[in-house]
DNA sequence: CTTGAAAAGAACTGCCT
DNA sequence: AGGCAGTTCTTTTCAAG
């Protein structure tokens, strides 16, 4: 597990937020020349502490104004169910995100659709004939803030 | 709204996965030119399809191995409560996300914590000290799976 | 750590099919 | 719409203080 000082958190919080920032405009903001805070970045790149870039869509943009996440139960657990299930949901192109979790549910999915008619389609013809479904939670998303969340 | 081609929807979801691509590296992949695909991520971008550019971190690798979804409902739901419940949430570092949503819960967080014994800290100390918070379900986050979700 | 400079690569432009 | 060729800008690496 490696080291970090306090800029090297600032500049994690900066990236997260917003990775199209260039070397030399965030070493400006915290102080730093930009070689200094090139190697900082590429320090933390080959730590492993940074695990990827990935773009953000605006999903309203797109026409898909409904997110939906559902709490999942199964109705038989062996190993091959959750396979089964994890499979099957793999193939869910309005799945955006499968959490496997240990609690009152067995899953957790964010589903996004266009609207909520889509959204009744993708739940009757795709979710419940799931293998194994059992319980089903549903909550819709109404609005959401992502934090860049503890660091070092 | 936009219209996307396929080419579009090809370019979109591998910049989801992995937006360090440049235009010719992505263009040579689906058999462009340097500048026609530029040009195509210059025009989604323009057009607020979109949103941003985010750095993934590696928690584990950062010292924060445990992930706990928590479904909070509120004792009590005027818009002022709502206000304090986001604005005292807002400052809990270990928070990652805060969803509000329509359901079972009111409000969905993820959070992020070194250990169960980290865990337990910011739950007894942080999350249940919430003002008007009524009911609190968790689920410790096993393993997740993203994906790009339906785009066009 | 810094500055400065050079090499490499990516982004951007204009013109043509 | 796409490709090609060229220009400009940024990133990356290195030398030296």
């Amino acid at each position: 597990m490696i080291e970090l000082d306090t800029l090297d958190r600032k500049i994690l919080r900066a990236l997260v937020e917003d990775a199209t920032q260039n070397a030399s405009a965030l070493g400006r903001a915290l102080g730093l020349s930009q070689p200094a805070t090139w190697r900082r970045i590429k320090r933390l790149r080959d730590a492993g502490v940074i695990a990827g870039q990935r773009l953000d869509l605006d999903r309203e943009a797109l026409g898909f104004g409904v997110v939906v996440f559902l709490g999942i139960k199964l109705a038989t657990k062996g190993r091959v169910s959750l396979e089964d299930f994890e499979r099957a949901v793999s193939a869910i192109p309005e799945v955006q995100t499968v959490e496997h979790i240990l609690g009152v549910y067995d899953y957790r999915l964010r589903i996004v659709a266009r609207d909520i008619a889509d959204f009744e389609r993708v739940l009757r013809r795709r979710i419940m004939t799931l293998p194994g479904v059992g319980d089903v939670e549903a909550n819709v998303l109404l609005s959401e803030e992502r934090r860049p969340g503890p660091i070092g």
